[in-house]
DNA sequence: CTTGACCTTCCCATGATGGGAAGGTCTATA
DNA sequence: TATAGACCTTCCCATCATGGGAAGGTCAAG
């Protein structure tokens, strides 16, 4: 397979295949006599894999423990298992962090009309000025 | 005030106010004799105004549409809802997609004995093998 | 006058990805 | 067989927002 056809098949695009060769997260494949890169059914596993953990939100860092973890029969499950807790309360505190500009956001958009009036609780809030809004602020 | 009493007042590092300015979000400022940036009421307001912006999840770009409408006294305010309620759904969606990881993974390790034993169907569904789990695959 | 805490500009790095140029290769068709 | 066009190769640059650090100037306190 060419690196277009691994591409295709893995969902991982040709740049990226070679980017993550470059940083050693994947090895380097064999070489047609053309210097075209070939890929077996291993490779294209080992692509998979990375495409969804990448999916999943583990860094590259990550994927490329999990990876050595997949690939060493000795591992122990409990590892893997702290990364994938760990990558939870990770999302878990972005989710947390993304609900509160919502929270705000949707109230102010609430108290704000929305017409031509120059008035806007939005703003107000944003220059630390609103008399009106209850603000969630942080500061 | 120096940039680094203007940096303390708002909670904005020096270096991101230098970036601000010079990517022409915020306004050059005067400066000393000796080149010094100096800042004064106004210009921390409209730092604050920045910095509580991208707080809230608005990009640099919006920020700088923000800060315009807050400057322009003849703006609509259903200019300022309308990017808000986009932005609101931005984060929605991005809110939805971490959800979804951390649905997976929440079961993946929920499946996962998490001890010394070697089968982790966490590694078995990252590889697509997992005859397991039932798994929230997307392909 | 020295010391240390500021300031200035300039360049580089991050993380993961895409764009694009310049040049080589393969395949189908005219 | 020649050519077109769809691949491949490497290399460099851009993104977005932020920080690090070097080299050099300035200011205030001791």
């Amino acid at each position: 397979m060419n690196i277009g056809e691994a591409s295709s098949a893995t969902g991982v695009s040709a740049k990226m295949i070679r980017y993550y060769e470059s940083i050693g997260l994947i090895r380097a494949p064999l070489r047609t006599g053309s210097n075209y890169r070939v890929y077996g059914d291993d490779e294209v596993h080992v692509l998979r894999f990375v495409k969804r953990a990448r999916t999943l939100g583990f860094s590259v860092d990550e994927t490329a423990t999990l990876l050595g973890l997949w690939q060493d029969k000795s591992r122990a499950s409990g590892e893997v298992k702290d990364i994938a807790i760990g990558h939870i309360a990770a999302l878990e505190t972005k989710i947390a962090e993304l609900q509160g500009m919502v929270k705000t956001l949707k109230h102010l958009a609430h108290c704000c009309g929305g017409d031509k009036r120059p008035d806007c609780p939005i703003l107000d809030d944003l220059a630390g000025e609103g008399p009106i809004t209850n603000r969630y602020r942080d500061d």
